[in-house]
RNA sequence: GCCGAUGUGGUGAAAUGGUAAACACAGCGGACUUAAAAUCCGCUGGGAGGCAACUCCCUUGCCGGUUCGAGUCCGGCCAUCGGCACCA
């Protein structure tokens, strides 16, 4: 059926408004999609596929990989995969080995949830959703290589999940800072216990974030303001025993390395500050009575004669031996109520300061002075020594306290230009500090590390905030523990065991205990009459920590990707994905995993590249109209199938890219995918009008000729500037020129058709439907032009000599200000220049008869007359 | 509190230190049409002067600086958004 015959007769022949279209998009979006599938356009061949050309470069282009909701795509998804897919089908013109894959992260809660609400299997509701997601993303035309397809809860994928764990579980970090296998360890007689303390995967039985409502503990990465990130649920702390990843041993390898990345340099400093480097001393304090002694870290041991008090965490092992008898119940009372609050609490409470006097005494080793010992919750336990030197004039949380309970306050830095020295925390000069007097504060900070190191009272360290990994959850729903337990011992299974399938339940129920849901399938429980399995099951990111690398080489079922295919890919040195799109939401979570796995693999000779992703992009948020974030509350929620009903794929697509600068946070606006929409229109009506019939047929304007040099001219201009502009991401900048060509030719009586079929080129990658659609009706016109698939065909070179024109505008300016222009020969020199200038009326005019002082002359621009 | 990003027409935005506002949206006017839609053509930052073609002045959050010339570079403020937050 064609749509646009609505003026051929009256009455009109029954048509609903919606089916008039401007072009028939509804047609040939379809049908191109089938035929790019049926001629495999898109398939990528490997290194050792007979099709495969080694002679061309390659490019890794990754999307940040979905999971799979039962929402489906909403518009913030199109985004970021249509500027891959441009940039994808514009390298592969340039001649590019193009890789640009797509898969589901399928693992995760909201699918077991679903699962405790309607019994439904997760595997049910993941394929349900899979399937859902695939067929949105095909009516998008994105150019996937969809036989490289994967599905972290494929057990052909997680097989290999489960094999890297079993790296991580079998191997150490030397002194080196590398990742060596623990065999070397075991060879050289090394006990059992100190092999499993020094383990890269480890169980540890230390407080970890437990949230009650999900029944599962949670990595400090996923608990926001003491709450759950994915539900918003309250977070406590407790102790238990868990698998944790040793990611803290390569802090300062992943703080260096980001060094040499081409990332926005926002994300390198949220992840350097998720790091949170500190370099400074641990200085010990020997307790008044008994030989004890209590080590604390601080990044300004310059302060130390400023020390009137000491302070330890309330989990601090030390506080139950030293505190006297006569504090012990208010210690004791303290304690217990720390333990009980929520992180959430702590944070809220984080105004007041609390705490409780020990009753002992410690010595300051500097100046051998009396000072007293106090528990306070504003001390942590997971960071640095878990105790502090308590220094109230030069640290604000110091004065707080100092200032609730009564405490001694003595300047110990003169600050710069008389401020007030309480509570100052900046560089100054050390006073009443002994050794130290008269020092500027780096000096006196490097002198005071010295002094300890000598006197053994202390030594310079540097602290991470960056915790542990904590990589086990109690869920239905994810990678099983390749580990079985005997005799309260932990070992691994072998590799010809995987992959290990979760077993089947039909209640995926959380135990409300935690005791994890495949505890229910007791036979999957024992592995043998002695050996239980490991219950937990890894946590969502387990899968997305690697899933680049298996694209590489995605139906590999000896290797986790095969060697010659991830050298190919991700290339040695500054290597790996060459370009990585996705959201800012990741920047602490997924891209600090997947930067720590990938190093550990390259430690142990696994890959070729130190890093993972050498480029990345973070696509800026879609708002909805009304400039907020969108969200079924406010009813502002677009989606995109609606869009490509309404206004088809293409437009979809060119708007997306249309709105703003990619990286931008910014606003729908369906009047916008109006325009963008009229503007495809007018590209159809370039090379198709309307018969009498209201039938769309080949224009009569169209000739087998080249276009006039006015033309011409704007048509290098594009080929120019969107090229140029594809390789800067500013995909808006180049849509806008490309309506400048559009306009200019629909301008013109006749219609150049190989200029056309040019312009269809460099559209393309953004409208590739239609860009088909109409070259191939223009190529089964006119023989001279390629009948191929645009994305096989190469892409245009521009013409240099088609751009220059033999006039051109120069401005004169007065004094910097605009006052005349003219056209003058193209190779006029800055003597003719100037004369022309300064020949001007309106130059002399505002000259004011005043003599002049200076003429800058720039050839091809401008002259300005400095009066 | 600390860190980061962003401030340009009615709106989304564009501008290697060189004509601010390209391209688009919205608005206004015209052509076509019985009419409407669609399409095509034109106008559209603010102010002042002129019958007019036109001319002048002002304008990129605010203040200052560098420069022949600043939206762009430098310094200092302000606002909005985002991240982190008792990390010693």
């Amino acid at each position: 059926m064609r749509s646009s015959c609505f003026w051929a007769c009256w009455p009109l022949p029954i048509m609903s408004s919606e089916s008039r279209k401007a072009f028939p998009f509804t047609q040939f979006e379809p049908l191109w999609q089938q035929r790019w599938d049926e001629a495999c356009a898109h398939r990528t061949p490997n290194p050792g596929d007979a099709d495969f050309d080694p002679s061309r470069p390659k490019f890794f282009v990754l999307d940040m990989f979905p999971y799979p909701s039962g929402q489906g795509l909403h518009v913030g998804h199109p985004e970021g995969y249509t500027a891959t897919d441009i940039i994808g089908r514009y390298k592969r013109m340039r001649g590019f080995n193009v890789l640009h894959p797509m898969g589901w992260d399928a693992f995760g809660l909201p699918a077991e949830q679903y699962a405790i609400k309607t019994g439904t299997h997760p595997r049910q509701t993941t394929e349900r959703n899979i399937a859902n997601f695939k067929q949105q993303l095909r009516s998008l035309g994105f150019a996937y290589d969809w036989q490289r397809e994967i599905n972290t809860t494929d057990p052909g994928y997680f097989r290999w999940t489960q094999w890297i764990f079993l790296q991580l579980y079998n191997s150490y970090v030397n002194s080196e800072g590398r990742a060596r296998p623990i065999a070397e360890l075991e060879a050289q007689g090394v006990s059992r216990d100190e092999l499993d303390a020094r383990r890269l995967a480890y169980v540890s039985e230390a407080p970890v974030n437990w949230c009650p409502a999900l029944g599962t503990v949670l990595a400090n990465e996923e608990v926001i303001d003491g709450k759950s990130e994915v539900g918003g649920h309250p977070v406590e702390r407790r102790p238990m025993r868990q698998w944790m990843l040793r990611i803290t041993a390569f802090a300062q390898r992943l703080m260096d390395e980001l060094d040499g990345l081409d990332w926005p340099e926002s994300i390198k400093l949220l992840q350097r500050n998720w790091i949170g480097r500190s370099e400074g001393a641990e200085v010990n304090f020997k307790l008044e009575h008994g030989g004890e002694v209590i080590t604390v870290f601080t990044t300004r041991p310059d302060t130390l004669f400023g020390a009137t008090y000491l302070v330890l965490a309330p989990e601090h092992p030390l506080v139950d031996g030293l505190v006297t008898e006569g504090q012990r119940p208010m210690v004791e009372q303290y304690r217990s109520n720390a333990s009980r609050k929520s992180d959430l609490e702590r944070t809220e409470l984080a105004k007041e300061k609390t705490g409780v006097f020990t009753g002992a005494h410690a010595v300051n080793p500097v100046n051998g002075e009396r000072i007293p010992i106090w528990v306070a919750d504003y001390v942590l336990t997971g960071y640095g020594t878990g105790a502090i030197m308590a220094v109230p004039a030069h640290d604000q949380r110091d004065f707080e306290f100092a200032q609730v309970f009564g405490l001694a306050v003595r300047q110990v830095v003169q600050p710069p230009s008389g401020q007030e020295w309480r509570g100052f925390t900046g560089e100054g000069i050390a006073v009443n500090s002994g050794l130290l007097e008269g020092l500027p504060t780096a000096e006196a900070k490097s002198k005071i590390i010295t002094w300890l190191q000598e006197q053994g009272l202390g030594r310079r360290t540097v602290n991470f905030k960056l915790r542990d990994w904590l990589f086990s959850r109690q869920r239905y729903w994810g990678e099983p523990f390749p580990i079985v337990w005997e005799n309260g011992q932990h070992r691994a299974l072998r590799e010809t065991e995987l992959p290990l399938l979760p077993p089947d339940l039909e209640d995926f129920k959380p135990t409300g205990t935690p005791e994890p849901p495949l505890s229910k399938a007791p036979e999957w429980v024992q592995y043998s009459a002695t050996a239980k399995r490991e219950l937990n099951t890894m946590p969502q990111w387990a899968g997305s920590c690697w899933y680049y690398l298996r694209y590489c080489d995605p139906r590999n079922d000896q290797r986790f990707v095969g060697e010659a295919a991830q050298d190919y890919w991700m290339g040695r040195g500054h290597g790996g994905v060459d370009l990585y799109v996705g959201g800012t939401e990741h920047a602490v979570l997924h891209l600090l995993y997947a930067r720590f796995w990938h190093k550990v693999l390259f430690d142990l000779g696994h890959v070729t590249t130190p890093e993972p992703f050498q480029r990345l992009v973070n696509q800026g948020l879609i708002l909805g109209e009304d400039g907020q974030k969108m969200s079924k509350s406010r009813g502002n929620v677009v989606n995109p199938d609606d869009v490509v009903k309404e206004y088809g794929a293409d437009a979809l697509r060119l708007y997306e890219m249309f709105m703003g600068p990619l990286e931008q946070v910014k606003p729908w606006s369906m009047k916008g995918v109006e325009g963008v929409y009229r503007f495809l229109a007018r590209v159809w009506r370039l090379v198709m009008e309307a018969d009498e019939q209201g039938e769309w047929r080949l224009s009569a304007a169209l000739v087998d000729l080249a276009p006039p040099k006015d033309l011409n001219k704007v048509l290098h201009e594009t080929i120019k500037k969107v090229g140029e502009d594809i390789e800067r991401l500013s995909f808006n900048t180049a849509i806008s020129q490309m309506m400048v060509c559009t306009n200019a030719f629909t301008a013109a009586s006749q219609r150049s058709a190989p200029a056309l079929a040019c312009f269809l080129k460099l559209l393309s990658p953004f409208a590739p439907h239609l860009a088909d659609e109409l070259h191939s009706r223009l190529a089964a016109q006119f023989p001279g032009l390629c009948r191929e698939l645009l994305i096989a065909q190469s892409w245009p070179e521009y013409d240099p000599t088609a751009l220059i024109e033999d006039e051109i505008e120069i401005v004169f300016q007065v004094n910097g200000k605009l006052r005349d222009k003219a056209r003058v020969p193209k190779d006029a020199d800055k003597t003719q220049l100037e004369t022309m200038a300064l020949a001007s009326a309106r130059v002399q005019e505002f000259m004011e008869g005043k003599p002049v002082r200076k003429v800058i002359v720039v050839p091809g621009k401008l002259v300005n007359v400095v009066v």
